[in-house]
DNA sequence: AAAAAAATACGAAGGTCTTCGTTGACAATA
DNA sequence: TATTGTCAACGAAGACCTTCGTATTTTTTT
């Protein structure tokens, strides 16, 4: 009975990304921030993320208020580490490096980062 | 007629990262890599792969050699920039401080980088 | 030459994701 | 009260993903 991840979708994210921002939403009020989706689609997305755990529901009223089950850095942090292990090979400093890089980082800074992380990755071995 | 990125899937992803790390591969060669799949399915995986343009197949001996299209930077590139837009809300800065904060980096040297980072995204607007 | 092994192709099953039409319940308004 | 609007539920379609069994061809081994 070991708690799995469910690995939101892209169009649970989405979602998710209006939850964090507001904190608790009626369904109306995600679908009126996602372009053209049509109402019921969103209502149905949210429904799984329900049954999935993704996102917690009070239906004590009629319309019922969706709230996320995590915390946005958690579930970033977990997003991240997928990356970087199917595309990065498990390099965390893979993933940052290119991330610098495609932020126009200057090189003198993207070497000191590049060191630092290198000092830290050779510790945890 | 617009060229568009075929997001690779987690499975594609297996297969990309040994074909990056040895240049080019057999489906023998690369199904040896691949932990409990059939060999069948990891050809099937490799075909489609060449359908989408993920890779390239050499066809002319009868056991095809494959390449990956793009190199893994690239990939890797369109990846966290997608991963940045679905799930940081567009924030690079926000996904560089949760790597490097995962990543036991200490808390000065994360302070440094995300003030770096700050004078960098203010030039960008 | 016959048998075994290695390779590609194909199709189909089972799963997930996304979308939407329809239905039925409840609420607000004319 | 009758109509119109709002909401949740459900089911089903279509797309894509992953897996694997089977068939066919070619190569290697005996």
């Amino acid at each position: 009975m070991v708690k799995v991840f469910k690995q939101p979708t892209d169009r649970e994210l989405d979602i998710l990304r209006t939850l964090w921002e507001r904190g608790s939403c009626t369904v109306r009020q995600v679908h009126e921030v996602m372009g053209d989706t049509g109402y019921t689609t969103t209502l149905k997305l949210m429904q799984i993320m329900s049954e999935k755990g993704l996102v917690v529901r009070d239906e004590s009223q009629r319309t019922h208020i969706y709230r996320p089950a995590e915390d946005e850095a958690h579930t970033q942090g977990q997003l991240v580490g997928h990356l970087i292990d199917k595309a990065f090979g498990g390099s965390a400093k893979k993933l940052v490096i290119q991330a610098l890089a495609a932020n126009k980082v200057p090189a003198d800074e993207l070497e000191r980062v590049k060191k630092m992380l290198e000092k830290i990755e050779g510790k945890e071995k």
